[in-house]
Order: C-alpha cells, then sequence, then structure tokens
DNA sequence: AAAATAAAAGACAAAATAGTCTTTTATTAA
DNA sequence: TTAATAAAAGACTATTTTGTCTTTTATTTT
C-alpha cells in the first residue's frame, strides 16, 4: 500500500516525535541507525521532509532534525501525500478509470470500505496523537 | 496496494469469468484491445495465469484462454498470490518486522482491520460470484 | 578566522517492475 | 502434409523505485 521511502518517513517522523527537540535534535546517522534505514537514504528522506516543512532541520555540529509544534499537530497523512500521493485513497482497487459508485468494479465497495477506514485514520490521528 | 501487473491480472480474470468458454476461447489479442491493457504484456500475464491453473489456454487456431468450472470456483485471491504473493495481508503497515498484536505500531489495529477486511473480500469471493 | 560538524544538493548506481520482441511449439483446417 | 493460427518460452529494453557517493553550504566551537 504505502511504497518503502514512505514507510521508512513516517517511522522517521514517528521516531522523531518522541526522541528529538529543539534544543537537542537528532542527527541523521543515529536516526538510521536506530531505526536500521540505509543511511544515505535516511538523509535523502529527511531532507525531503524538511523541505516540505513535515520536520524541522538544524545545520552546523550539534544540529539534526526535531518536529516543531506544528509538525507534531499535523496530521500524518501530510507525509503521505508528500511521499506517495494521494492517489491511491481514491482510486479504483483494479485500476480502472471509470470505476465510481455509479459505475462500481466488481471489489468496488469492498475496496472503498478498507481505502477509507485507512484514511480517516491517517487524517484524523496527528503525529504526536499517534506517537502515544 | 495491489501491483499493475496484478491489477492487470484480476481484471483479465474477471473478463474471461462473463466472456470466454470451452468453445469459444478468447484470444489475448481481444483480451489486450478490450481491457486496453499492452498486448505482449497481456499475453506474458496470461501465460503465467495459465501456468498456474487460474485459467485455462487453448492452442492454435480459434485458441485462447476461458475459465474452467474449477476456475471460476476459486476465490480471487488465488490470483493475488500468484503474481502479488500474500505478505501483505499479514505485515506492518509502517513495515516494521517486529508489529505483533503483543507490540503493535501506532498504527497496527487500524491498519489489520483494512488489510483483514480486504483480505475476507478476496477469500470469500469467488471470480463467479465477482463476476455478478 | 579556522576547523569541525552536519544538513542540502546533485549526480550516480543497483534493483525491481513494467513492458517488448523474436523464436518455438502445439493445434487445426485446407 | 502443409499453411495458418495462436499460445509458450525466452531474451531483451525501458522506467521507476531504491539506494549511494561526492561536493557544497550553513553553523558552531575553538
Amino acid at each position: 500500500m504505502l511504497s518503502q521511502k514512505c514507510k521508512y518517513a513516517i517511522r522517521t517522523v514517528l521516531y522523531l516525535s518522541i526522541e528529538g527537540n529543539k534544543t537537542y535534535p537528532k542527527g541523521g546517522k543515529e536516526i538510521s541507525t536506530t531505526l536500521k534505514i540505509p543511511e544515505a537514504y535516511t538523509g535523502k528522506i529527511l531532507q525531503e521532509l524538511a523541505k516540505k516543512n513535515i520536520i524541522t532541520s538544524v545545520k552546523g555540529p550539534g544540529g539534526g532534525f526535531y518536529l516543531s509544534k506544528e509538525n507534531l499537530s499535523a496530521p500524518i497523512i501530510n507525509v503521505i501525500e508528500i511521499i506517495d500521493g494521494l492517489s491511491f485513497f481514491d482510486s479504483c482497487g483494479i485500476g480502472l478509470s471509470k470505476c465510481s459508485s455509479e459505475h462500481p468494479c466488481p471489489i468496488h465497495n469492498d475496496f472503498k470500505i478498507a481505502r477509507e477506514h485507512l484514511k480517516k485514520t491517517f487524517i484524523n490521528k496527528s503525529v504526536l496523537e499517534l506517537a502515544n
């Protein structure tokens, strides 16, 4: 459902919601080793998240990443939106472009239930709430 | 959630459940044009499905593919199993290997509900039932 | 100011997925 | 029994995703 990159991103954000803070941001290296995500790839993902204001970065010695208050209150779906996009949440389960409630594919209703349950979860829960 | 290939495969099987039969099997070309799936790729997928006994193939002039009675009564999850595998249905939504009901990840319960709803749908409905 | 630290940026490389093309094999009909 | 038809098999190409490596920029500490 989510790409590998997106799973990494969510795990990273959830980790930072617990571990990092403004005075002691977490470095990319430590994040990658604790979460067992390839180091260089972690860096790229952190960069992308920082640029889109999902996380906050601090350069230089003692620098790293943390979540500001705004970052913490954002819904987790924002991470998904930036990394994978949201098309999954409103596309047909078997890839039909014309599938809709008027012209439903054979799995339309069941797929929709699952899809919307997930979407609701990701929208309703902020990073902070999820971390608890 | 499902790979492109798997979506094509399911659409193909559902199409054959309505259109093909033993005396008049459907050719790969016709299948690909009606379903708008690249022709050569359709061929490969049909081949794979035939080898795994999801569909039945007939060689030579007037040949093609159709679903036998056994094929029709098989659950649609068989297609998924062969093309994508079933790991999705029992893996953590954010990729944690140690996620379980004892040590749940933050989205464990909600993800599990969606996952199992889908699994149930794919297991319970046979190709034939879905096509109706 | 210089050295050290750590993220940002950008160009690469590897692997997986998606898709094509050509040849071979099986079957049927003339 | 030969020609035509259509799937099977296999080698190949393209694209996307996953991941690495090197250089640059910003910041801090000495």
